[in-house]
DNA sequence: TGCAATTTAAATGTCAGACTTTTAAATGTC
DNA sequence: GACATTTAAAAGTCTGACATTTAAATTGCA
């Protein structure tokens, strides 16, 4: 583990690399403590203050974790799948919000996975996925729900489909891709005739995975990627007409 | 934008938070310039040391870059596919290497997505994408290859295959999933009798996809697939005997 | 002896202030 | 006008101090 005072790179940028190479080399090894903030200043020759620079970037990509107080320190993270999951969430939904990816391609994209982990959903699945997706088009039937409520129903409801795979690493990644969707539902506003529609279609997706039948799945899967398209593009191009009146928007779809 | 130096939380990490929340809800904007660390630390009443932790941990996640000189400061980043995917690649690599997921659950995963891109890209690849594929293939048929440099240019076959599907998103999805299995990957040891089996399947994908036959494409897909595991376990199971002989093992697949 | 309260020491967390380096703009010079 | 110099702003680094937390060690008491 060496760095090099006079490269451009800063100081910290080097150590944070050097021990995120130890521990996905596996030099540092799951729960492992790491030398003292005091000690690494030493080995490395800099301040502490650079050295907990180094830490901070470390600690915001989930690799290590710090305690303090005697005994305490930095230790090498177990990477849990809610931490992957929340780190995903965060890296695809800023992908999304800062790309100008197109509705379409994003929700291709999603439902393309998502297609993927159908059959294999319909073909494991528990009852316990089947009691969330049911309690999630209860929630989904209520009238006076919100739209955000809505969509976060409805993320609900399809992570839980993909749950029936039982495959965590499956469940992982499609999180990403459903989950930074999100935003981007949440400007759609929903009617009570769309959500009876979309409604209509998550029923079809429970009867089908209930039944074990994968096929049908992916047909109404299909089918809901075709209206949810539908339906934003209805939504932007109004909202395209209502710019047109009101003069440049500050920011697009 | 408001913390609480009561809690129990570090203030960096509350700052942190804070200033990311700005960010994902848009109140910050790509390109712009935050205020300087003397005016951050000001403003949320702490240290200069403190807003810079918190600064750093943001550019660990890619969410802001900081340049130095007149005029310099930090500036919202506008995350790349390349960014996005290097923090993916991260994160799955570590998630894999640190949870005792079995090969196959990785490997279900993996290919379970891959199938999924796969009709899209026989549909829509471009010459670019065959001539790839076929670049490297010749590369995994030269003789004195090393298993490591057989692993690095099996995951670039793959990755031209979804680019094939033209989806940015799809392809920022996969390549996480692809490139993070390759440690795991790097444990076989490839025989040139598992090689020529390996080469022969990307050569018929190779050919599908340029006849733009997803059928086939999948086909493969799954086949390759089934020989990996095979081959996964044959190794595995040879290691087990090894490690019957010479004690416990340190680390287990 | 056994247990509860207290002390202690080792860490991280935070602060304050100085100095270094980089960088682009402003200024000066030919 | 082109080029060199100065300047100022900002991040990067260093030093040293103090605050806070925490678990272990010690002490005190029954």
């Amino acid at each position: 583990m060496k760095i090099d005072p006079d490269s451009t790179t800063g100081l910290s940028v080097q150590i944070a690399a050097a021990i995120r190479n130890s521990i996905v080399e596996g030099a540092l090894i799951v729960g492992e403590r790491l030398p003292s903030e005091a000690e690494l200043a030493e080995q490395f020759d800099v301040s502490r203050s650079t050295v907990r620079e180094a830490l901070k970037r470390l600690a915001a990509q989930s690799l290590i974790k710090t305690q303090r107080g005697a005994f305490g320190g930095a230790f090498v993270n177990r990477m849990s799948y809610a931490d992957a999951t929340k780190q995903l969430v965060t890296t695809s939904t800023l992908l999304l919000s800062m790309n100008e990816v197109s509705f379409d391609t994003a929700c291709e994209a999603r439902f393309a996975l998502e297609k993927a982990c159908a059959p294999m959903a319909a073909k494991r699945r528990k009852p316990k996925q089947l009691k969330v997706m049911r309690a999630e088009i209860e929630r989904q039937s209520v009238a006076n729900l919100s739209d955000e409520s809505f969509c976060t129903s409805d993320v609900a409801f399809h992570l839980a489909l993909i749950d029936g795979a039982q495959n965590p690493v499956l469940s992982y990644q499609l999180s990403g891709s459903i989950e930074a969707m999100q935003p981007l539902m949440n400007m759609i506003t929903f009617t009570a005739r769309s959500r009876a529609e979309i409604v209509a279609i998550h029923t079809d997706i429970l009867n089908a995975v209930e039944a074990f039948d994968g096929a049908k799945v992916s047909d109404a899967l299909e089918r809901l990627e075709a209206y949810t398209v539908k339906l934003a593009h209805t939504v932007m191009s109004e909202k395209d007409k209502a710019r047109a009146k009101n003069g440049p928007s500050i920011r697009q779809l």
